[in-house]
DNA sequence: GCGTGGGTGGAACACTTGTTTTAAACATCC
DNA sequence: GGATGTTTAAAACAAGTGTTCCACCCACGC
């Protein structure tokens, strides 16, 4: 077959087990349904890839690489120079900016395959966990670290480290639980608009909470 | 053989499956494995629960209802009536050991089953999520609401909710991705103590954003 | 004492599933 | 045109796994 042909074949496959393995997770998905839904052989999965577990492999660098590159697109991204030069009011629109990208991501509508993947990863770590940290997970941690520790000065490293945390956190919650949240709203799926109105909420629960453990807060207690 | 011995067996193979099945999942889990584990006969699964399914079904009933029993033991539960006569550090106070509470049961150590099984149900719902959303989740967000309602004056019903869920997100966060920040910790275990560092981290952290959230904050602009 | 029936043990069954094999067809490059 | 690499098709293999079957055992009631 052609190379055009081939590599075709090779991403359909690809795309075709990314959906799957998000959907069903590995254990749950058969090799022949991700040979059905790429119209291609049962076969080509080992041959393209040489084992199921390859091709789960392969699927999730090419996600977390594709995300990567997706953040660094919009994810608004200032290096620490720009920082330094903006004022609280944008640092907290970037923080919002970001919360929200996190959120598009996360929920959708429709929610990303990374999400679920991620989440898969967190249930039954696998050889493509050191993969997920130190492409999406660390890049991201750093540049959240980078504009909370402008945006509340003072903040002793240990301590941003956790309020980046307690950010994530909230964003991840919403898709994370998903299933039990929708099953309590009695909705199908998040209402539009839902990750905008996440965003600001975040941001500001967010605000609220790294500026009463800055330095000079009161009732700031901070712990041994 | 006589009921006692029926029971044991009944009892064994349900603790056995309850740790397996938080530890390797519904399909990663055989049957084999949890006879094995509880010392009784690969058959006599199918004959005391049915199906694995049910048996599946019958391990998670069974954790939530003890989960549930544990929280109103030991978790701090105050009626309205009480609450109302709690000034804020007391609340705060109140709101803290909650959130300590989650967190022991969340990473513990050791990290409670509860936690890992519900984790698995957000990834694949089945049967048993209305079960875990009714004895455990919305009873603890229940609680959680009219503490943070006590404690904040003013704020509406969805902001309280929202509030709680930022909350909830940050406890939960630290079981959910334990695999990720312990590789990143480069450590094989969250240090001891860590419970109690986090549940004052997240008590002061959310407590500056539930106030920036209220009313007559500043800058606390509302969302439509 | 002796059936009797619920519980048990071990094997067998039936099915799924990842992987491999064989063969042939097809496109592309030299 | 032949060599090479890719794709399809069908079948089979081998391992694993949920479930079922049946003989057996032992406490309990007659």
């Amino acid at each position: 077959m052609s190379p055009a042909g081939a590599r075709a074949t090779k991403d359909r496959l690809l795309t075709a087990a990314a959906a799957l393995f998000a959907e069903h997770g590995f254990h749950g998905t058969k090799i022949r349904d991700i040979a059905a839904r790429a119209r291609v052989n049962i076969a080509a999965g080992n041959y393209h890839y040489g084992s199921k577990k390859a091709l789960y492999l392969a699927v999730l660098r090419a996600q977390f690489a594709e995300i990567r590159a997706r953040l660094a697109a919009r994810g608004a991204t200032r290096s620490p120079s720009e920082l330094a030069r903006l004022g609280r009011r944008e640092l907290a629109g970037l923080l919002c900016a970001r919360v929200k990208v996190m959120l598009d991501i996360l929920i959708g509508p429709p929610p990303g395959l990374h999400g679920t993947l991620m989440q898969r990863e967190m249930c039954d770590p696998s050889e493509a966990l050191p993969v997920i940290v130190d492409e999406f997970i660390r890049p991201v941690t750093r540049e959240m670290e980078e504009i909370v520790a402008q945006l509340v000065p003072g903040l002793d490293r240990k301590t941003v480290e956790r309020c980046v945390i307690s950010v994530a956190a909230q964003a991840y919650f919403y898709r994370s639980v998903m299933p039990a949240m929708l099953l309590m709203l009695g909705e199908p799926a998040y209402p539009p608009g839902f990750s905008r109105e996440l965003a600001e909420h975040v941001t500001e629960f967010s605000l609220g909470g790294m500026e009463r453990l800055a330095p000079g807060t009161r009732r700031a207690r901070r712990t041994a």
